[in-house]
DNA sequence: AACCAGGGAGCGT
DNA sequence: ACGCTCCATGGT
C-alpha cells in the first residue's frame, strides 16, 4: 500500500481516494507515534516485527456490530458471520467484476431483521445483542449521534448501556472507530501477552493488568496494544 | 470427539 | 469487588 498509489499515476483519477487515506489513517505520523512508546524490550520487539502496522479508522456501527459478534468467537468465525450478514442484508457494492460484494448492513437493515433471521446467520446468543443495539440506537436509548463529541470515558459509559457491550468491546469501538488512540483494550490475548512479556513470574490479576496498561503505554497506548497484540499472535506461541 | 473461542451478564461468596 | 457458569455454534 505505497503512498501515492494508483490514483497518482493515471492522467485523470477516476476515483477519489480520500476515504482510503482516512480509513488507513495516513495522516498519522507513525514515527511520532512510535517515539511515545515505552523504551522496553517487549515494545522494541513488537515494533521491529511489524514495521508499518497502522490502526484503521472504522465506521462506528460496523465496528460496534462486529465486536458485538466477536464475543467468544474465533476471528475466522467472526469474519464468517460478518460476510453472511452482509450478503443477506447489505447493499451491493462495486466488486471489480469478480464475485459480487456487499457492504455491511446498515443499522436500519439490521433493526428490520427478526432475531430468528439473525440466528440463521450463525450469530447464536449474540443475535439478540446485535438486534437490541440496532433498536437502542434508532430509538434514542443511547446518544449515538453524540458519541464522536464525547470524551472516551463518557463514550465508554454510553456504549456499555447496550446489552452485550462491556469494557472490552466499548474500548475497541473507542479505539478503532472513535479514534481515541490512548485507549488500550484488554482481551484474553493481550492479557496473556502482558503476563508473559512483562510479568513472567507474578501473573497479575486482570484488574492489575488493566491498571498497568493505563499507566505504562502513554498517549498512543492503543497503537502499542496493536503492535503487542499482533506480535503476540504471530510470533509468540501463547496459551 | 472433545475442547474452546478478540466477552459479558447474572449469579453466588 | 472477586470467582464461577452459562451462553450458540463451528474450527481444529
Amino acid at each position: 500500500m505505497a503512498k501515492g498509489g494508483i490514483a497518482a499515476e493515471v492522467a485523470k483519477p477516476v476515483s477519489n481516494w480520500s476515504w482510503l487515506e482516512e480509513y488507513l489513517q495516513l495522516r498519522v505520523d507513525l514515527g511520532q507515534v512510535l517515539a511515545t512508546f515505552p523504551d522496553d524490550e517487549p515494545m522494541h520487539n513488537a515494533v521491529a516485527a511489524l514495521p508499518g502496522l497502522r490502526l484503521l479508522r472504522q465506521d462506528y456501527w460496523e465496528c460496534l456490530a462486529s465486536f458485538i459478534l466477536s464475543a467468544t468467537k474465533q476471528i475466522v468465525q467472526i469474519r464468517q458471520m460478518v460476510a453472511l450478514l452482509s450478503k443477506r442484508y447489505g447493499e451491493p457494492i462495486a466488486s471489480g467484476g469478480g464475485e459480487p460484494a456487499f457492504a455491511f448492513p446498515s443499522i436500519k437493515a439490521i433493526a428490520a431483521c427478526s432475531e430468528k433471521e439473525l440466528r440463521e446467520c450463525k450469530l447464536g446468543f449474540r443475535a439478540p445483542n446485535l438486534l437490541g443495539a440496532a433498536h437502542n440506537i434508532l430509538d434514542g436509548t443511547i446518544g449515538w449521534q453524540q458519541l464522536p463529541t464525547m470524551s472516551s470515558d463518557e463514550a465508554r459509559e454510553e456504549l456499555m448501556n447496550l446489552r452485550g457491550v462491556g469494557p472490552k468491546i466499548a474500548d475497541c469501538v473507542l479505539l478503532f472507530a472513535g479514534g481515541h488512540h490512548e485507549v488500550f483494550p484488554v482481551d484474553v490475548w493481550i492479557e496473556r501477552a502482558l503476563q508473559r512479556l512483562y510479568f513472567p513470574k507474578r501473573r497479575p490479576s486482570a484488574k492489575r493488568l488493566r491498571k498497568f496498561a493505563d499507566t505504562h503505554f502513554g498517549p498512543y497506548a492503543g497503537y502499542a496494544q496493536q503492535y503487542l497484540f499482533h506480535h503476540a499472535r504471530i510470533h509468540l506461541k501463547l496459551k
